[in-house]
DNA sequence: CTAAAATGTTAACCAAGGTTAACTTTTGTC
DNA sequence: GACAAAAGTTAACCTTGGTTAACATTTTAG
């Protein structure tokens, strides 16, 4: 049964950082998380806490930051609506990257799973038609 | 010069509400707002003591509540990006309305006004030529 | 016109998600 | 191996946007 319990928009964010974080350096850390969401080490000691406390990281007290697969599981959901936004924004509207990037960032958390769902499969029939 | 400080979702919410309310009532009261948003009374008494210091809405102690002219633009500002996207989600994706809705809702708060306004030229392009 | 009901306001409170400052632990350099 | 610098934690605090409960004002039915 894994935990469905609902994430805010501030830890999807933090979630989806210490993915990306993942991705390059594999022993993420705190300091490092803070720098790339612009936020202070204390934010994201209260974060990771609530991460943890619902299974989605491990960490040691004052060590790094691992996710578990059930993390890795909603790091990924969430960033695949992250990059399918921020597709339609920058391929099919024309927007600029770095406008992309912001608003992708905050609509990633509005819409339901049906709607990524739906947005998703025509994104790509329209995209691989083209 | 329109006071263009920028109001939160929730502020947004709450003008949005008053302008839908403002169409069939005229006579705009809390307790529709509150009922409207599912939000207590006192809320209500909350957000429109800051549009009224925003200046978007007039309203006496104890009396009703009228969006101002520059009030007025705004809301449909709002509106019009609500409106937009829900007819993006259903006409395009083919979302359920409820849903649309919904997500509409909380969308409509993401979106900065160079993407709002390239996606309403392809929109109306899209369906303009369906 | 008056009294009850409906509406609006205020005050005190709460939770979330930030902050800074002081402290602890770990790391890295000589 | 010691010790300074870097990283992490904790505690106390702030703001935002909600809440409930008590009170004030308006509205409305008799």
């Amino acid at each position: 049964m894994p935990s469905r319990k609902k994430l805010s928009p501030s830890s999807e964010d933090y979630l989806e950082t210490v993915l990306e974080l993942s991705e390059s350096t594999d022993a993420v850390r705190s300091v490092d998380i803070a720098s790339h969401l612009g936020v202070s080490k204390a934010s994201v000691t209260k974060a990771m806490g609530i991460l943890r406390e619902a299974q989605l990281i491990d960490q040691a007290h004052y060590g790094q930051i691992h996710l578990t697969a059930a993390g890795r599981r909603r790091a990924d959901d969430v960033k695949n609506r992250h990059v399918m936004i921020k597709r339609f924004l920058i391929e099919i509207l024309g927007i600029d990257e770095e406008t992309a990037e912001q608003d992708a960032c905050k609509m990633e958390h509005a819409i339901c799973p049906t709607t990524r769902e739906k947005w998703f499969d025509w994104l790509h029939q329209v995209l691989d038609n083209a």
